[in-house]
DNA sequence: GCAATATATTCCTGTCGGCGTATATACGTC
DNA sequence: GACGTATATACGCCGACAGGAATATATTGC
């Protein structure tokens, strides 16, 4: 994971929005991210598979449902640059948290 | 500035090598980061334009010298970006310091 | 094996950004 | 005003990436 890697995951604001729900909620599956962020199924898909694959997010199946959580031990620099998101660099992070706490039938949680 | 378009700002190696340069040396004119990162300097000269339309740097002239230093007051996720930027996210930067200080004729300034 | 749900992938297309090259502008000096 | 130096901009090209739609894969339950 180096410097160039990690911005260019970081200049695209749906993966951003996905940085900051998992900081804040710890873990979500897929259909969350999808309602949180009101974004089409395949789109939450694709993004999730570029942070798989830069090595942010662990994901974690349960039957038909692909939890993610963000990745443990990165480079100090990473860290703040990712702790920077959660301190204000994401402004659509308190609607999307408002869309997750009104969706329907959310696997295994009751309201968090 | 928003969140975008600092991060459009930082997703180009050549900018953050720009701006890790000017927060170590305070300020600098564009033919000595041209020396420094060893780049055209066209290219160096867009790049920098890309910065001041940002906001992130600002100009002064000094006869035929352009001068360019960090900004000053951005937002605080912002400057925490930025602060990661000098705390090791940019490999390039020792490098590109010693090219500096080998360079000769700079401007106005003793071996720095 | 079949259906249903959840998630991943593929194909295609439009768009955006960076680069090299060439050229234009600004400033100082004579 | 002509010249040289320092810097900025314009143009054309190309590669990369995001998106929508459709489809493929995986898992569960019957």
């Amino acid at each position: 994971m180096d410097t160039q890697a990690l911005f260019d995951v970081l200049v695209d604001a749906t993966r951003r929005r996905i940085l900051a729900l998992l900081a804040d909620r710890g873990e979500l599956c897929v259909c969350e991210l999808t309602a949180a962020l009101d974004e089409t199924q395949p789109k939450i898909s694709r993004h999730l598979g570029v942070l798989k694959d830069a090595g942010l997010v662990t994901p974690r199946r349960e039957g038909t449902w692909m939890h993610y959580r963000l990745a443990a031990s990165l480079p100090r620099w990473a860290t703040s640059l990712l702790e920077a998101l959660s301190a204000g660099a994401v402004p659509e992070l308190k609607t999307d948290l408002k869309r997750l706490r009104a969706m329907a039938g959310r696997p295994g949680r009751s309201a968090a």
